[in-house]
DNA sequence: TGATCGATTGAACAGTCATTCATATATGTC
DNA sequence: GACATATATGAATGACTGTTCAATCGATCA
C-alpha cells in the first residue's frame, strides 16, 4: 500500500476512531466522483482562465469592458505599450478562448467582450478583499 | 507622429468625415481614461486569475468547491497524479492567491475555497457556449 | 492591376513556470 | 529528549509562453 492512503487511514480512524479498508475506499471513491463531477469541461474553462491570466490580454479586456463599446483595433494599438502585433495576437488569443467577438468593417476590425468575460471580470469585482 | 495616431485619425475620419488634432487627442483621453478606471487594483486580480488557471491549482479547487466542506491535504494528495509536493506548492499558491483558506489542527492543514474562488467558477459554469 | 493600408501570422528567442527530489519545519508521542 | 508523522520549502531543470521582427493576407481605391 502506498503512504498516500496510509495517512488517510489515519486521519479515518482519528476522525471515527477506527478505519478498515472499505472506510479508505468509499472515502476515495467519494472524493473521485467530486473531482469527476467537477469538470464537464475543463479545457475550455482552464484556457479561458490561462488566456485572460496575462497582463496584456487582462488589460485590453479591462478596456474593452470599461469602454462599454466594440474597439478598432487602432484604437486599443496607441493605448498599449506593446508593438501592434502583440496586440494582435493578444486579441487572437482572446477571440479563441472565447473572451471576446470579431466584427470586420472593411480594412477595420471592431472587438467587444463577451460574456463570459464580463461574468469573470465581475466576478473579480465583487470579492474584493474580505474574504480571506 | 507615429502611425499608430495616423489610423486613428482616418478612423474618426470615416466616422465623421472629418478629424482634427483635437479629436485624436480627445478619443485618445478617451481610451486612456477607460484604461485607468478599469484597473483599481489590477495585481490582486491578476494573480487569482493566472494561479487558477493552471490545470493542478484549478483541478483542486473544483475539487474543493465541489465537496462543498474543507478537504485535508492528505485527501487531496491521492486523488491527484501529481507528487505530494507539488499539491503542496499548488496549495501555497492558491493560498497566496487568496483563492483558498487554510487551517490547523494538530499535523494536519485543512484547506477550503474563498468565496472569491467560488465567485470565479460560478462566472465559468453560467456561462457555458451561447455568448460567441 | 497595382498600390496602399489595417491587421494577422509565423518563427525565434528570452523569460517564466510547474514539477520533482531532497531537505526542513512543526506538531505529537514515547 | 529522541523519534515519527504531515506538510512545507528550496533548488534545479525541462516545458511553456509572450514578445518582437519580418513577411503575408485581404480589402479598398486609383
Amino acid at each position: 500500500m502506498s503512504s498516500q492512503t496510509d495517512r488517510l487511514e489515519r486521519l479515518i480512524t482519528e476522525e471515527r476512531g477506527g478505519c478498515c479498508e472499505a472506510d479508505i475506499e468509499e472515502r476515495l471513491d467519494s472524493l473521485r466522483s467530486y473531482r469527476s463531477a467537477a469538470s464537464a469541461n475543463p479545457d475550455a474553462e482552464l484556457t479561458a482562465l490561462k488566456t485572460l491570466g496575462n497582463d496584456t490580454r487582462y488589460n485590453i479586456v479591462r478596456l474593452l469592458t470599461t469602454a462599454d463599446r466594440e474597439l478598432c483595433v487602432c484604437e486599443i494599438n496607441p493605448i498599449f505599450d506593446v508593438s501592434d502585433s502583440a496586440i494582435s495576437h493578444a486579441l487572437s488569443d482572446l477571440y479563441d478562448a472565447g473572451l471576446v467577438t470579431r466584427r470586420k468593417d472593411g480594412t477595420w476590425r471592431y472587438y467587444e467582450t463577451t460574456d463570459r468575460a464580463e461574468a469573470l471580470l465581475r466576478a473579480l469585482d465583487e470579492t474584493r478583499e474580505g474574504d480571506r
